[in-house]
DNA sequence: CGGTCGATTGACACCTTTCAATACGGGTGG
DNA sequence: CCACCCGTATTGAAAGGTGTCAATCGACCG
């Protein structure tokens, strides 16, 4: 049973910015259906050109990149919310690939139609923009992230975007938050061995700064956190949601 | 004394795709002049608000993040052609600073007629979305090259890449070229200390893949460089030119 | 000529990777 | 019902890549 987009329950988090209500019909006209995956099912391969665009509305999932020889590069974790698509519907192809680590549901949209966002909609096709910004800019950090920090760093850093994320769209209780994936995705996402993961998650859990256990991320004081990554705590910045 | 748009000499590049007549008559009168600057001069500041958006027409420069404790994360370097500001006039900030390291001469744009892209020129919007979604996947990859290759895999990766915009913009003859950074910024680039980044330019001469010198890059056989780099020899993707 | 900046080198410490082995839970077939 | 297999998490030890510290050198400049 599909959502209507009116009662789409991602717009009452305070991470998105708000709609009008032809905003609304437009997008809702625009949506071809709703379609739930399995954990590990790959949604979009790297260099495929999808007739299909979509929306996280629940679950999580990560974009990779596949090298040569078999090892990967995680670009990002999906979470709710998120767009999946663009370089395709904009590139022609994707520069990476989209797999599903829960079940997942997702907002189906035609890319057929996408060009109509440019041509009677412009106020949307800014979004878009906007939404590649945001995207760029977070990538940018996560570049800043590997380059600069130590391991400790660098996973007190993605726990505590996790965690601001997971707030921010009503996923998180009292630092407490579900967390859908496992230590070698973690690994990859920071360019980090599977080994040294594992021991520095370690390390973290032993100093009270954060608990990932079973799928359960939990960080009791995320000022302390984010001082051992050694950043700023400021509030994540608002993003369309298409 | 100002280029016109119609005899902007990147529209002759391989790397750019095509404008109509009319697309460049609309920029034409969207530029509001020409600029230069010389090297180490900050164009963008981080957090800044800029009224003005560039495209790079001549020169070199770097897109960078400040740490709180003063190190630095070189995110992007800047090449002829390349469109500056586009964060500030989206998400009202950049996330990012950029500077000069050598003259340079920018075009000029108003930021407060940026908005009649998305309602008068749709084609011109669509070209803006499509330059975020290039700048994501040259990040990804960035982010790829940290996470996975060693220190002469990562800097092979970054020439072979610089060696292959350098020709596609004219800049670069028979695997020469011009490279105006010093190796720290480099290092920064990729996240390596100064030191290390110092020793690995000198393995790469030393074994003939790739010679550094007073700002002048020489590859001599630039399959062989991205053998080392662990990389398909692919053609960068087109890009639009603003 | 002293001073500054970028490039270069050597030595050493440290973070991270790799190799190996064990433990634990869930699923499957005998 | 139990043995077996597989994926994930853990742990120890050794090897290797990278960072830090320090010193030298050459070019440019006031």
């Amino acid at each position: 049973m599909a959502t209507a987009c009116a009662h789409c329950p991602l717009h009452r988090s305070s991470l998105f910015l708000d709609h009008s209500p032809d905003d609304t019909r437009f997008m809702q006209q625009f949506k071809v259906g709703e379609m739930t995956i399995d954990p590990g099912t790959t949604l979009l391969m790297e260099g495929s050109n999808s007739p299909q665009l979509f929306t996280a509305l629940r679950g999580m999932g990560l974009r990779y990149k596949t090298l040569a020889d078999g090892r990967r590069q995680v670009l990002n974790l999906v979470f709710p919310g998120d767009f999946i698509g663009l370089q395709a519907g904009l590139m022609g192809e994707m520069g990476h690939s989209v797999q599903a680590t829960s079940a997942m549901t997702l907002c189906v949209f035609d890319r057929a139609g996408f060009w109509s966002f440019f041509r009677s909609h412009p106020e949307r096709a800014f979004d878009l923009t906007w939404l590649a910004a945001v995207e760029e800019h977070f990538m940018g950090e996560a570049l800043t992230s590997m380059g600069q920090r130590t391991a400790l760093g660098a996973l007190a850093w993605a726990f505590v975007r996790i965690m601001q994320r997971g707030e921010s769209i009503g996923l998180a209780k009292d630092g407490i938050m579900p967390l859908a994936y496992r230590q070698q995705d973690m690994a990859d996402a920071l360019g980090l061995s599977l080994v040294h993961t594992n021991k520095t998650l370690a390390r973290l859990r032993s100093r009270q700064l954060a608990n990932w256990h079973d799928g359960i991320l939990s960080v009791p004081n995320l000022e302390k956190l984010a001082d051992v990554a050694g950043m700023e705590l400021e509030s994540l910045p608002k993003r369309p949601l298409m």
